[in-house]
DNA sequence: GTCTATAGTGCGATAGAC
DNA sequence: GTCTATCGCACTATAGAC
């Protein structure tokens, strides 16, 4: 996977082929596959860790909370996780935002991330209805922030600006 | 497109190759990529007049209307158009449902919708964090809404399940 | 590990509209 | 004549089957 990122920063995505990956990590082009389901998945496998910390983020929540609360609570454990990554993060998000089918790829793990929300918030009791547009916002919201986090310069900012987008947020349905 | 869709629905999206459409289309493989950029598109070119349809039902709402209402209004035409359509939105929504790269594709239209309605606000004069959220909220109630509106039978059910989305959205971020 | 099918591209040739 | 659409063919990369 380090192999891989740094080939896509050297030559571009595009230019990087499977093989040239798999030969600079020492593999075959068939164990890569076995380990990626396909190249762009390369990229995507620290989603994996973002949603089982927002998850049990979400299971530290107060059972009263409301469903956009709970969901905002699995936020505090994915900001400390992104405090010590903003320089990777800035790296993997030029390589995506350079690649339509990187974005694509990117939008169906966040809407992954939203289905697993909203099964948990279904599991804690919220109605299903409910659970969709609070697991929804919540990526919304997640999406929203980690752009305006990559754009500015202190690692410890996630959390802050979480909090702004959710105020925003707010304000915009409330009337 | 039409050749696209009765193949994909007979045999399955992926067992259809581009040249089995081009054929039964009377054409080329190399005309389909003249007019299709991939495979997938084949199956979105209807977004675009989702886009277009939604942008002017905006801009026929008051000056005054808040960001979130605007984009409510734009899914007043959407609802229009949507009624003559539900039984091919459905067979569309099936075909979508069972493959991956296809919800990824929806989901990147999605997005690309959203960038448009938002530009759309920021060009009413909305403040930007506010046009993106808004924006987004507005495409994630309308995901929602289509996906509700295609499991039941009424085509012209479309704008008051819109409503019931919106207020549980305000419910939802209320708390 | 090799081989195959398919998606998708580049480029020159061709055909018809004006 | 030019312009535009389609075609034909050779090509690469990927995904998966054997």
């Amino acid at each position: 996977m380090k192999a891989a990122i740094t080939l896509f920063e050297e030559q571009g995505y595009e230019q990087t082929t499977v093989a040239e990956i798999a030969e600079r990590a020492g593999l075959t082009k068939r164990t890569f596959f076995r380990y990626f389901s396909d190249k762009r998945e390369v990229l995507f496998r620290g989603s994996e860790e973002l949603e089982s910390v927002w998850l049990e983020g979400m299971a530290g929540a107060p059972p009263e909370a409301s469903p956009l609360a709970v969901v905002a609570a699995g936020l505090d454990p994915v900001a400390e996780l992104f405090a010590e990554r903003l320089s990777f993060a800035r790296i993997r998000a030029a390589i995506i935002a350079g690649n339509p089918e990187l974005k694509e790829r990117e939008l169906i793990k966040l809407q992954t991330l939203a289905g697993a929300i909203e099964a948990a918030l279904v599991a804690r009791g919220a109605p299903a209805n409910a659970a969709t547009l609070a697991a929804q916002a919540g990526v919304t919201v997640f999406h929203v922030t980690f752009g305006r986090w990559v754009q500015q310069d202190d690692p410890g900012a996630f959390r802050a600006l979480v909090d702004e987008s959710l105020e925003e947020l707010r304000a915009v349905t409330a009337a």
